[in-house]
DNA sequence: CTGAAAGCGCTTACAG
DNA sequence: CTGAAAGCGCTTACAG
């Protein structure tokens, strides 16, 4: 016979320390020592109280720990969007860590409107510590968020003015990279397809590029805006290759936009790459490597952007200090078909 | 002069109802009644409060509320892995839809192996309910998710013996639909590659194809499995046309794996698409509209599934019930090139 | 409408 | 090592 579940159990158990206490006749302060990593406590105590915590179904509120110890164990995570792959695998392996070290991550989604109320949510969570990461989340964002006092990160984006940490790659150089292998490669009217024109990764890519064609003769042959949308990237790439004198190169700010632009160039102008246009995107998300699109681009160390996101921000919170240190990890190219090598 | 700020007050504010009750000279329960919609206090002392909270900063802490009143205000998400673009997409509606209406987000990045763990974490943190957002995720993993009594809604998935709501499309359905149209574009060697087995997604999936087949008597030319991952579906591809006899047409059963598909049919066989071999997908993510690979699907109704996921789970939250329903919604054939189109 | 008081479930000095 | 007690910052009956 099977038996029934007990009913004078609730199954959503409110089990507290107290019903365990009084189970395994000890004290509610025994109760809190048995969970508590390295607490003063008896083996024989802390097995009889585990055992009689099964036995009820017991698990602390974490809440209540919270409460009392000050350390709720939650990381504000703020994303503005995940159309571009690469945030969400970065949301997922900095989130991994950050579980794997104890801390659960409370997801913010935020829009340009919600500034305000998002600050606000934060510090009702009593969060211990901010991870910022998208390009485009405004600095006002990130300066509330600094001036919280709790520690922040930004991620793939800086403001060198905040009392924040931030992990980006060298946007610069790796601008610099793309137009010297552009140059190298033989083409004469380089285009640049910018992102969001007030974020950090596309002003470092661009002054990084600009840099870099003009250590070598060169100037930019246009510039368009794709505002690091797919549509955006789509508009902006037929104005600019709709022309008779169009670009034979181009240098597209993410890869997420650089795949919309090859679609244009292929599909609705019928044109070949790299034989008619070369392009080079930025941060070689798993789609570049896909063979319609093989795309020749910069790689973001991004294991070790995420290692250094979750390290710096647990010191800070483990020391209680605010830092305002950057981490720059080198870029790399990535030679792929969708730009002519260069001979040699 | 710039003046600094005061040193008196530490920037994490750590400012309570206390505090502002005494600036305001009231008490410390009208504090709270100024922060509680709907509480009964006059209108000239709720201002009174507000002016002072915001004078010193304050905001209720969200965790203290919890504890007393037994509302978190937290939702458990549970994802498996981002790589295919179907997840972040949802959790990214999702997630706005709850913040919307006052809930927010606590991710669980999970893996086969943690199950325990994360329903204890979700346990400890006194979250009201729980979306499990994976077409992977297993179904013990489920059960143990139902058993705690939080409301749980499971997205994209379903476990018809379990005490919880799902919401999916209706795979049978879009699979039989895939079936008539490869049928009926006169193809002879249809096969099928399937996800991960014990997905109800698959499952489903592979139920109507199959019964597709049959209505027109037909059969599946070959079956290989792909594990709903890139790389599995990569060397299932390899496999199944890197024969002499391959088929000429193939339902690849997310989009995910088609893209991957498409690249082998294509870049490592020499194969075109669709006059060699036609290719269908499901899902109907917005890569499949990229125009390199164009690929015809099966769109689940997404931003219905959203606010049916929200909806279904406030209400369990709300009228403190927990369901067993299931909100099944229509698949649509979403046609493009990746597939011969039938005549007439 | 308002305030004093109890209590949510814990952690952590403080004695013993 | 163990227990009694205070207290984290709130909400919510209970009186007035």
């Amino acid at each position: 016979m099977v038996k029934q579940p007990q009913l004078t159990q609730p199954l959503s158990t409110p089990v507290t320390s107290g019903d365990v206490a009084r189970h395994a006749k000890v004290s509610q302060s025994a109760v809190s020592r048995a969970f508590t990593p390295g607490a003063s406590i008896s083996a024989k105590m802390r097995e009889k109280i585990l055992k009689s915590a099964v036995e009820l179904g017991y698990r602390p509120n974490a809440l209540a720990r919270a409460m009392i110890s000050g350390r709720s164990g939650l990381i504000a995570m703020l994303v503005a969007y995940l159309d571009n792959q690469f945030y969400p695998l970065m949301l997922e392996q900095i989130s991994r860590r950050l579980q794997e070290s104890g801390y659960q991550v409370l997801l913010f989604m935020t829009d340009p409107g919600d500034q305000d109320e998002v600050v606000s949510r934060i510090l009702q969570y009593q969060v211990e510590g901010i991870v910022m990461a998208s390009a485009t989340l405004s600095s006002e964002l990130a300066t509330e968020c600094a001036r919280t006092g709790i520690p922040v990160v930004l991620f793939n984006r800086y403001v060198s003015t905040l009392p924040a940490s931030s992990v980006i790659s060298d946007n610069i150089e790796g601008g610099r990279m793309i137009a010297k292998y552009l140059v190298e490669g033989g083409h004469e009217r380089i285009a640049f397809m910018a992102g969001a024109e007030d974020s950090s990764t596309n002003r470092d890519r661009e002054a990084g590029f600009y840099k870099g064609l003009a250590e070598r003769g060169h100037t930019v042959f246009e510039r368009v805006v794709g505002g690091y949308s797919f549509e955006g990237a789509a508009k902006a790439a037929r104005q600019l290759f709709g022309k008779p004198d169009r670009p034979d190169a181009i240098f597209v700010a993410n890869d997420h936009m650089a795949f919309s632009v090859m679609d244009v160039i292929r599909h609705d102008l019928g044109l070949r790459i790299p034989e008619d246009v070369s392009v080079i995107g930025y941060d070689d998300v798993p789609q570049a490597a896909w063979k319609a699109y093989d795309l020749t681009t910069v790689s973001q160390a991004g294991s070790q952007m995420i290692e250094a996101t979750t390290r710096m921000l647990l010191e800070q919170i483990e020391t209680s200090a605010v830092r305002n240190k950057a981490a720059v990890f080198p870029a790399e190219l990535v030679v792929r078909s969708s730009a002519r090598i260069p001979r040699g």
